[in-house]
Formats: structure tokens, C-alpha cells, sequence
DNA sequence: AGGGCTATCTATAACCG
DNA sequence: TCGGTTATAGATAGCCC
């Protein structure tokens, strides 16, 4: 998309990776933005740049995107694993299996995603900025 | 970028919102993965369709995006409450501020992130997919 | 380094089988 | 409902300030 093709492959020069980086991470912003409205989604983006930057985008808030994630994963789990197919309470609180009850059928249940996510603070939103308007 | 401009805002058809969320979002995963390799950028992407089903990319590993995002995110903290700067032991270990010390004169502090992101099981890439290759 | 400006390349909306 | 096809809208690489 511009005067000329280019191949898929890091950019050496410095200047034109940053340069680029900015339009392209503007570019997915809105991509990310479009989806979300048109298509009803919920979107979560987290890009570092090569210098370490932060830039981020949610269609709701990071928090919720990571936290759906989590829980999102662990149901795979469990349909991959149906025979450890039993109840995992959902406290929504702080802490890892606390109060909740695991099946250890399968030998990968003790490294299950936890309801750890839940642990984000609302507050942190006033730190998150779009960098795309 | 098709036959007709269109107007961003959700598509009612459920039928059509299917379909340009299939194409849309093989087309950010598409840019997900050029701008972390053109812009040596380490970018995660979560998608959940508006029937609830999760999609998902990462650079790296979901795991390193959300856990790097974690950290920084309590140093954009710090950063903003600079009075609050003391150490913060990142310990890798599950839990929630066990056996790090947290300063306590920011009104925010108890809501800070915590080293939870770590906790996240190494397995759990066996039940990654990324839908556009 | 930053902010525009197009010529071009891409993504995709509307179609079609 | 579902993949392909194609005309167009949109994104952006290379330039110029």
C-alpha cells in the first residue's frame, strides 16, 4: 500500500521502522476500532514497540478483554480435557483456585488459567491512553 | 475498500456482520503479524466474536504480551505517582503482592497491578490457534 | 524527527455460483 | 449458508518540506 511493494521482513534502518511503526500502529488502531463497532466484537490490542513503548486499544477496557481471556481459555481447557469436566467456581475474587474447587484428572489441570484477572483495578483506566483518537 | 463506502457502525444483518467479521478480522490479524515483524514489535491481539467465541494473536506468546503489559502498566503507575517510588519485588510467583512490599501513600496503590500475569501456564500455547495461518 | 502528499498496493463490500 | 471474484475504498511507502 504505497509507491512501492515491500516484502514482510524487519525494517534495518532505524528511522523508517519508527516512521513506520507509527502509520501501521495507527492503521491497526482503527482496523481494530472498525471491527469492534461493525462487527460487534470485543477487542483487545496491546502493541510494544521495538524501544519498549506501551500502545494500547480496547473496545471495552483491557481489563475486561483480559479477564474474558482468561476464562475463555480455561473453558478450553476443560473442553479439551472433558474428563476433568467439574464445576470451577468463578469467585471474581483476588487469588489463584482460592475458594474454588479443581478437578486433578489431567496433568496439565494444576497450571489452569486462574481467576486472577479479575484482580485489575477499575482505576486503571485513567492510565490508558489510544493512540489513534 | 470494497464495491461501496461504508459507514462505521454496527452491521445489523446478522448474516453480513458474520461475514465481514470473518474477512475483517483475517485482515488485523494479517496486519497484527506484518507490524510485529516489519517494526520488530511485540504486539497481542484478542477478539471475541459477538457470538462469544475467542480469537487471538500474539508475537510472541499471549502469556509474555499480557504479562509485559502487567509491568508495564504498574510502571506507567509509578511514573504517575512518583512519590510512590519504591521497590516493587516481582517475584514471578502466583498471588497477589505475596512477598513484595508495596508502598502505600498513593490512594491508588492498592489497586496496582500485580505480578499475577506470570502465573500463566506455559502449556497453555498447545491450545492457542491463530486463524489466519 | 515530524507532518503532509500521492501513486500504488491492499483489503474488502458487493456479487455470484 | 459459503467460498471465490472483482471493482473500489482505504492504507501506506517513498518523497518532500
Amino acid at each position: 500500500m504505497g509507491r512501492g511493494k515491500i516484502v514482510i521482513r524487519r525494517i534495518d534502518n532505524s528511522t523508517s521502522r519508527q516512521v513506520t511503526f507509527s502509520k501501521r500502529r495507527n492503521g491497526i488502531f482503527k482496523k481494530a476500532k472498525e471491527l469492534g463497532i461493525l462487527c460487534d466484537a470485543e477487542v483487545g490490542l496491546v502493541i510494544f514497540s521495538s524501544t519498549g513503548r506501551l500502545y494500547e486499544y480496547a473496545s471495552s477496557s483491557m481489563k475486561s478483554v483480559i479477564d474474558r481471556y482468561g476464562r475463555a481459555k480455561e473453558e478450553q481447557q476443560l473442553v479439551a480435557n472433558p474428563n476433568s469436566e467439574l464445576k470451577v467456581r468463578w469467585s471474581g475474587e483476588v487469588g489463584v483456585h482460592r475458594g474454588g474447587w479443581l478437578h486433578h484428572n489431567s496433568p496439565i489441570h494444576d497450571e489452569l488459567y486462574s481467576p486472577f484477572f479479575s484482580s485489575f483495578s477499575p482505576d486503571l483506566s485513567k492510565f490508558s491512553h489510544c493512540p489513534n483518537h
